[in-house]
RNA sequence: GGCGCCAUAGCCAAGUGGUAAGGCAGAGCUCUGCAAAAGCUUUAUGCCCCAGUUCAAAUCUGGGUGGCGCCUCCA
């Protein structure tokens, strides 16, 4: 395990923190997962990845990760849009949660330990809200049961807002039912038409803070680690999951609470509501998966961060300097000569070896990404100007080097080391074509076959060493 | 009305008391048959404005200005 020490900005206290699991070299996480009614949109996929680094980074320092994210499967846009489509509520979650699979691992968010559903966990959110009534912290209407937020003296406490100003904000709630104005759903009674189940309240569903408290406990236990998710889920959801666990529990509910700032289009929050979103699917037809997570991580997590093209562009031309360099020096590696480490070789490593410190030390900082990518360009700078531009470095050297880079980008998400591919023989016969025609300063011929090359999805670069090939 | 966040080059973005990282874009040069890549040089005497504290401020304090968010489904 590392010995340096991570620092996370809590929510709760509104401080950065230093990191102490609950057990040793094991962490407990939480992170709120979509609702599965459409695909996920740029906005969403921040969290999604953040965190996916967050876990990462726990893993590359030791610890082993226990990381839940939950798949809210049934709630009023579900019933909704599963209307609309005319086909079940289940049909419709089965549907995206597939698709949630597929731009997630596009975008190399990893799975999590588990992916509960609250459609699969109904038992567990009945037993809690029957605690919660037990315990005189909910209370049942005609069918709906509600939590009494004023039942429970420390809420507000992570959104830092007293009872009363969060009352004194709130729209009036038109439901008559509630004893207050600041309770909230924990189970809804059934309407016509809409899927439901058996409770002792009779028939109905989980309202939609429930399932997260209950999973949370069931997966992990009453006290967990980490409890992450957009600046937008603070309150309420964020604040009655506290209310409801804590309630029922009796202790805390999470020790460390990380959010994630907005994605902006044109300096607003991205939002369905608005309108103005970009499913992640689409984005992907336009630009590798890689760059949308490599764009995400270059701002620093709780910063608002801009959405465009021109961001995305420039985002994909920095992605590409970092694979260039791995290009070359993969290279470089084949053609080289193997030969004990000179001392400029040693001094090399050396530096490699300083900036994965600083790349560590920028991540122990409440997870700045944006300063760690610096780090790997300033890697990628050294090996240029030491490695591509010098064609004596051993290949030992260079798979150390190359290592270290793939390392760092691994623990990001956004490099990833691919097994490399057989060249087929009718492209190996083309470049030795290519090699005689270059040798006889055919340049007709030379380039004819790198255009045909090129069509065939490999690009050609002549360097001093010979023709280097990649895939376009 | 309550509670917060933010303001650094053409663009993006680190830096939270010691004299402005990194990336993209641009310009010039080198290498080169061309192309691509890469390298070198260049791009903020200044970090929204004003005042203050300090030997020292982008960084701390006070006051402005501008932008955004939460308080309502939302990542």
């Amino acid at each position: 395990m590392s010995e340096s020490k991570l620092v996370l900005y809590n929510t709760l206290t509104r401080k950065k923190e230093e990191f102490h699991s609950i057990e040793p070299g094991k962490v407990k996480m939480y992170s709120c997962g979509p609702t599965v009614y459409n695909f996920f949109h740029i906005g969403n996929a921040r969290p999604f990845i953040i965190f996916d680094t967050l876990r990462r980074y726990l893993e590359y320092k030791g610890y082993t990760v226990d990381f839940v994210q939950n798949f809210t499967d049934v709630d009023d846009k579900m019933i909704r849009k599963a209307k609309e489509l005319g086909i079940t509520v289940k049909e419709l979650a089965e549907q995206f949660i597939a698709e949630y699979f597929v731009d997630a691992k596009g975008l190399g968010i990893r799975k999590a330990t588990v992916h509960p559903q609250a459609t699969e966990n109904i038992d567990a959110i009945i037993a809690l809200v029957q605690t919660l009534i037990d315990k005189g912290y909910a209370y049942e209407v005609d069918g709906d049961v509600y939590y009494s937020a004023k039942r429970f003296k420390e809420y507000g406490k992570l959104s830092h807002q007293p009872l009363e100003d969060l009352e004194s904000g709130a729209r009036i709630d038109v439901n008559e039912d509630k004893a207050d104005p600041m309770d909230f759903a924990l189970w809804k009674k059934q309407k016509p038409g809409e899927i439901a189940w058996e409770s002792p309240w009779g028939m109905g569903r989980p309202g939609w803070h429930i399932e997260c408290s209950a999973m949370a406990n069931k997966y992990l236990g009453k006290t967990i680690d980490i409890h992450s998710g957009g600046q937008d889920l603070v309150f309420p959801h964020h604040e009655n999951e506290i209310a409801q666990s804590e309630a029922a529990n009796g202790c805390t509910f999470a020790n460390y609470w990380v959010h994630n700032g907005y994605i902006n289009v044109d300096n607003r929050k991205m939002s369905k509501s608005l309108g103005n979103f970009f499913t992640v699917r689409d984005v992907a037809k336009e630009f590798d998966y890689d760059v949308i997570r490599f764009f995400m991580l270059s701002a620093h997590y709780r910063s608002p961060i801009n959405f465009s093209k021109d961001l995305m562009e420039s985002a994909k031309a920095g992605l590409e300097r970092i694979h260039n360099c791995l290009d070359a020096m993969a290279f470089l590696k084949k053609s080289g000569k193997d030969h004990a480490e000179t001392a400029k070789e040693q001094a090399l490593l050396q530096e490699v070896q300083a900036y994965r410190e600083k790349f560590i030390a920028a991540m122990d900082d409440d997870l700045n990404t944006a300063d760690a990518i610096s780090v790997i360009f300033e890697l990628v700078s050294l090996a240029n100007k030491n490695i591509t531009a010098q064609s004596d470095t051993a290949p030992a050297v260079i798979e150390k080097v190359c290592n270290t880079i793939y390392e760092l980008g691994g623990v990001l998400g956004i490099l990833k080391k691919e097994a490399e591919d057989q060249i087929p023989s009718e492209v190996q016969t083309l470049l030795t074509q290519r090699a005689a025609a270059r040798s006889n300063k055919d340049w007709a011929t030379s380039d004819a076959l790198r255009d045909q090359l090129r069509e065939m999805g490999y690009l050609v670069k002549d360097t001093p060493q010979g023709q280097q090939l990649s895939k376009a």
